[in-house]
DNA sequence: CGATTAATTGATACTTCTCAAATCCTGTGG
DNA sequence: CCACAGGATTTGAGAAGTATCAATTAATCG
């Protein structure tokens, strides 16, 4: 029996929130952080649940305090197509809000998330009133708009091997390891072929390739690299 | 013997300018407008022209006055792929200058350009100092973000073929129809491919496919649209 | 621990790319 | 204004890359 949405009490203040420095909140003052803390709300989700769906109009948005969510578009075949994750600190749903357009993509969580819901109308009393915000989220959006042309690059030109290699340091990238060394995030072989873009049966042969060439490995689904220079070679990252 | 640039005297003002209802300065007071006006100049770039070259740092942003222009990266191989289009009303340069990184696309023109160009230190002048004007740029760019998903989940997903369907509705969305009825770009196969993201010989061949079922016409490189249902179902554009 | 879902592998079909050759067109200079 | 050079377009053929379908094995969740 798991509710949609469970209320988390009490909310942390912003103030004292660990992923703050590396928030769109993190050059604000006590003053502006207490009001952003006085209008939220604490949620919790549950793997695998819906945080926001495809089309929707939403009426606020979240900011991720602790856990992993993936966004992605439904295609014409039913199949999705992964666009970007979101982590701690990681502000969800502003890009619908902030251009007045239906939710471009679905969110669901991939494990168990909890974060802090600002309803709509506080979103844009602080977009408003706070132009150190205001300039926080534009540089964001801006920045994730320079992400989605190199994603867009990618997909129309590199091959799904050179793809999947460069997933493979994207998602180091975001995620970090564990103490074993492994990327942080469990992903099904389903997931990574609807990131890099390719059919499941793809990518499993292609990560199977990687295997044997030794620059990653892995256990059930966890994945360590092994040769990040091999890796980065292959998805032809000279950046 | 062409010059690089070409200044253009003398520039409109802001405040009588065709494009403004359309652009991030649409709902702009006089005095605002005339702030913008005073830190302008005027350029002209020929076709063909470099406007903004991919990993520069840029100066400023252009609001292109009159005239078109892509945007591209460039691939591992020397391909070009297009991101997007700016036409009249349009801003460029803005995501790299919020975001504080290099450009990630160069802007190439397209036809005889004629451009605003706002230097850097006026542009965060006015975004600071102005809330309407910084969440209209805000605006601008969560929709520019909402296209790029749309153009991710197109590439993974697609075939070639309803890339170009889609892509020929987007030309004609973007620059409308001449007189006659064809779209009002011209753009060669090549570029035509680098947008759908494709070989250029495949593009022909898909373009003469759509062109034996009736849904486009061509002279030279005029394209014109006779039946959008068809383009629009080739697509599985639903929207 | 068992049912169900996920992962893997093989075979085959289809899509798309690449290379090559033959027009065709465009922009330029005379 | 015309001719011409060089680039653009078109078509064909074959190769390579990916997807799909089917069957088996492995892993996961309750």
């Amino acid at each position: 029996m798991k509710p949609t949405k469970e209320s988390i009490e009490p909310p942390l203040h912003c103030q004292f929130c660990q992923n703050r420095s590396q928030s769109a909140f993190h050059n604000l003052g006590t003053d502006e952080l207490d009001t952003i803390s006085k209008l939220k709300t604490c949620v919790a989700f549950r793997k695998g649940q819906v945080i926001m769906h495809e089309g929707a109009r939403p009426q606020g948005v979240y900011c991720i305090h602790r856990g992993k969510a993936k966004l992605f578009k439904i295609g014409s075949e039913g199949k999705e197509q992964i666009i970007r994750f979101a982590t701690n600190g990681d502000l969800i749903g502003y890009r619908s809000i902030l251009s007045d357009e239906p939710i471009s993509a679905s969110i669901t969580a991939l494990e168990d998330t909890y974060a802090c819901y600002i309803p709509k109308s506080s979103f844009f009393e602080v977009i408003e009133e706070n132009p150190k915000f205001s300039l926080n989220v534009l540089k964001l959006s801006c920045h994730e708009l320079g992400e989605a042309g190199k994603m867009i690059a990618s997909l129309a030109q590199k091959t799904v091997r050179e793809r999947l290699a460069e997933i493979m340091l994207v998602l180091r990238a975001t995620f970090g390891e564990d103490e074993e060394g492994y990327i942080d995030i469990k992903l099904t072989r389903e997931e990574i072929a609807n990131m890099v873009g390719t059919a499941t049966e793809s990518a499993i042969r292609l990560l199977s390739e990687l295997k044997d060439e030794g620059c990653i490995s892995t256990q059930g689904r966890r994945i360590k690299l092994e040769d990040r220079a091999a890796l980065r070679k292959i998805a032809s990252v000279f950046e």
